[in-house]
DNA sequence: CTTTTATATCGAAGCGTTTCGATACCTGCG
DNA sequence: CGCAGGTATCGAAACGCTTCGATATAAAAG
């Protein structure tokens, strides 16, 4: 195991001076075509790499970004922000940057939660995925470091932003609902505090009024809309709840899949068939939503696209420092499957 | 936005040397209670923190580790490696070390697909979860930079190895089926180039034999294993090519879940009852085992726990260099739900 | 009262790069 | 022939930090 070779050693190999090593490296001035031969060659021949870290020292720029997710999103509940990170994993690598990735409780206390990249300087900048403690973003924002929140937004700091079109993808929900003759549409969820969800259901009622149904938007007894964690759990005692109220309805508009999952379950498990005496639909086009039976219609969102996103927003940022906020929202896609219609139709890929 | 504090700022607005600031930082040699105190104040009022970079150049260690992953595994077929990622993260984090990530495609070539962290020497060990291209490991290996491999293998090369005890796994799932009566047990997967889907056959195969099944775990007929990465499609074609091939069998056991779910899918399809006619068995203990109808009865492979193993060795390797090989295997456990037996259980917890 | 020893502080070297002049050589042009 | 300007190479400073002596003082020991 030879010791690691430095820029030093290469010089006294070739014959010449560091500083045209570091030329040839960098290709920057001039060096005749001769020695940058024999510099290559002696490079080559002993596999030297330059030190990234002495690089850092002298550029201040690390070709690190943090990449920071709650714990519970990265595999708690849904096969979600492990795309997320995954597209901005394939984007950054595209401008040779790679991801520090680290994850966050449901609290966090300043001093001792904070990651060490943050106060260390090891990144150019921060892609925040999901909701997160906003004490987070609070320590973050003054840091004068470039960041982006993908899926989240603190309710009082401003900050560059990737959303989805929640709204929008709810109001596709209803419509599809409506145009297949659902009229009694009720409203399934959890997280209910974090702002997608909200959105969502802000976005049926919308649907819902547009359509002349305002009675039904209106009808807090058709929402089932609680603050806890999203679970299939929570859609199955969702819907439970609803019939159990007695209160008609024939279609349920759920937050996302995962609860539109325990919805199904428990439909079924009181003897409801799914479509016929009831229409099902979730959000997010998570993997298994074309595993259920039946298989689950859906709002997609693009997930690995939030990830791409995320990462040119910071790349613009950085490009053009000083250069205000951005903000991109990304749209969704009605996936119809099986568990809105009648008669079966095609189903598409997921995820 | 003030300039970026550096030690001689601190140095200079506490009226002290250079040395003495970093001797408050590192709290190695003597400083005065005083002049610590004088120190620390400036310190906190000016929010500053040390470069790393400037630390990693001197210290000749970066307080980060590589975390290399198929694009796959991180989000295609199966919830499994996002909490891998998770584990490692967690148990990295208490000794402030920070996982740089990055994807690998099912191609590797040396030169341009190497990730930048592993030559320019940012990382000081790497973690390499799940398969990934030969090449790789064969890359990295003469890198002399420590690595742990967890649930993969290279044919050739000894690495230190994080691996799951499938064979063991698939003794416990077959034994559970033959105490409930089954007798003519078949193996459905795919991936079977993976080395532990090819345990989990030969554990498959092993308790047969050892309860004198020798004829069914040397059946052909009864086994489909194809090298097609796993999915739930997989799953549904292995479990109707056996029906109609037509031969006779009573239970299958699933190389995991992914494709355990494709199993219950078509055998409901083909109007068989699960566990009446059919007994179905996962492996892995995905978050939707519990999710399925009926509930799967699964091998739960403990995800977290393989990432936090594997860092734990790689902090062995790191503190005692040169001290050979480790080598860690992780239990399974047999979760029973409804696949597999005729009167429903309680359900345990997925995941 | 001198000699150790423990305590406190500092200057300077060094970590591995990049980059900014400085120097020196050619070549071609007036 | 002399000189501008392009080409080639190099030495040295700088990036922000740690650490190794060196130096100085105070306390303890002889």
């Amino acid at each position: 195991m030879m010791a690691k070779m430095t820029i030093k050693d290469m010089a006294r190999l070739a014959g010449v001076s560091v500083s045209t090593v570091s030329l040839v490296l960098s290709n920057h001035g001039y060096v005749s075509a001769k020695t940058r031969r024999r510099v290559e060659r002696i490079i080559a021949k002993h596999n030297y790499h330059p030190r990234q870290t002495a690089r850092n020292l002298v550029s201040g720029r690390t070709g690190n970004m943090g990449f920071i997710i709650s714990d519970i999103h990265l595999s708690g509940t849904e096969f979600f922000y492990s795309r997320v990170l995954l597209g901005a994993e394939l984007e950054a690598r595209k401008k040779d940057y790679y991801l520090l990735v680290t994850t966050v409780g449901d609290t966090f206390q300043p001093p001792q939660d904070t990651p060490r990249f943050l106060k260390g300087g090891d990144v150019d900048g921060v892609i925040i995925a999901g909701s997160v403690p906003e004490e987070l973003v609070a320590y973050i924002h003054p840091l004068n470091i470039p960041y982006v929140l993908v899926d989240y937004k603190h309710p009082s700091i401003d900050s560059n932003l990737v959303q989805i079109e929640n709204h929008d993808g709810a109001c596709q929900a209803v419509e599809h609902l409506l145009r297949h003759g659902y009229r009694r549409i009720a409203f399934v969820g959890g997280s209910c505090r974090h702002a997608s969800i909200r959105e969502r259901f802000r976005g049926y009622q919308s649907a819902l009024h547009h359509a002349g149904l305002s009675e039904v938007a209106q009808d807090d007894s058709l929402h089932f809309l609680v603050p806890e964690e999203t679970t299939a759990l929570i859609g199955a005692r969702g819907v439970t709840t609803l019939l159990d109220r007695a209160v008609q309805f024939d279609a349920v508009v759920c937050a996302n899949d995962t609860t539109a999952l325990g919805c199904l379950n428990a439909l079924q498990e009181r003897g409801l068939d799914v479509p016929g005496d009831m229409a099902v639909i979730g959000f997010d086009d998570i993997r298994y939503a074309t595993e259920t039976k039946p298989a689950l219609t859906t709002v997609h969102v693009p997930k690995l696209e939030l990830g791409v996103q995320a990462v040119r927003l910071l790349f613009e940022c950085l490009e053009n420092p000083g250069g205000g906020l951005y903000h991109r929202s990304i749209g969704t896609e009605l996936m119809v499957r099986e568990s809105t219609s009648r008669v079966p139709v095609e189903t598409g890929a997921a995820v």
